[in-house]
DNA sequence: CCTGCGATATTCT
DNA sequence: GAATATCGCAGGC
């Protein structure tokens, strides 16, 4: 079994931690089933400095995981009908986060597909996105706030780490403030539908 | 292939 | 009341 990735991992600026989470691995291991990706797509949120952020306006109910020491678990309703898998950055006070936004599936594919029902069928959709990766790992809100580093239901295990060639920054998805920033970090083997690789890259 | 839209928690105005 | 860190479906081409 992997080592986790340490504490001083997440500590850093969620900038950092976005872009070095690429090529790791995602675990959870609920209900005693082991399910496990390889993290693709990321994207940072820098809290107080940044206007897209949950946290932009401070600590609320919702959001207090962010505000949390590096490596917690931030989990959170959007639109009203998804969950989406965050892991908080930098140092207690500062709500600075992570949100995951695709793992490619590594271990335990017929639970996650069993867990995406009649969507489940295709690996290359299986979890290529923040509201279908909750639902294919099995986070639910009862992991909110738990810290990756302690708890054996949600883990961030140490994978291969993918080098600046392998790596596109691109602006954030379905913002609208701070939307010209490349905060959001994509494995290049593994492009959405909107990105397109010029011939020379 | 594409575009439009419903669902609806949480926060802000 | 409006906006939002989304997804899947319906319908048109």
């Amino acid at each position: 079994m992997p080592a986790r990735l340490p504490r001083s991992f997440f500590t850093r600026d969620a900038t950092v931690v976005a872009r070095e989470l690429l090529g790791h691995t995602l675990v959870t291991c609920i209900g005693g089933i082991r399910t496990a990706g390889r993290i693709t797509e990321t994207e940072a949120y820098m809290g107080a400095d940044d206007p897209a952020s949950h946290a932009h306006r401070g600590p609320t109910a919702r959001n207090r995981a962010l505000f949390l020491n590096g490596g917690h678990a931030y989990v959170y309703v959007s639109y009203g009908v998804h969950l989406c898998f965050n892991v908080s950055a930098s140092v207690p006070g500062i709500g600075q986060g992570v949100l995951f936004r695709a793992v490619q599936p590594l271990q335990g594919l017929g639970h996650m597909m069993a867990r995406r029902g009649r969507h489940g069928g295709n690996p290359l959709t299986l979890a290529n996105g923040p509201g279908k990766l909750t639902v294919a790992l099995g986070i639910t809100m009862e992991h909110n706030r738990i810290d990756l580093l302690k708890s054996d239901l949600v883990m961030i295990e140490e994978g291969t780490p993918l080098n600046d060639a392998h790596v596109i920054a691109t602006p954030r998805i379905g913002i609208t403030k701070a939307a010209d920033l490349p905060w959001r970090w994509v494995a290049k083997l593994i492009l959405p539908k909107n990105i397109t690789l010029q011939p020379n890259e």
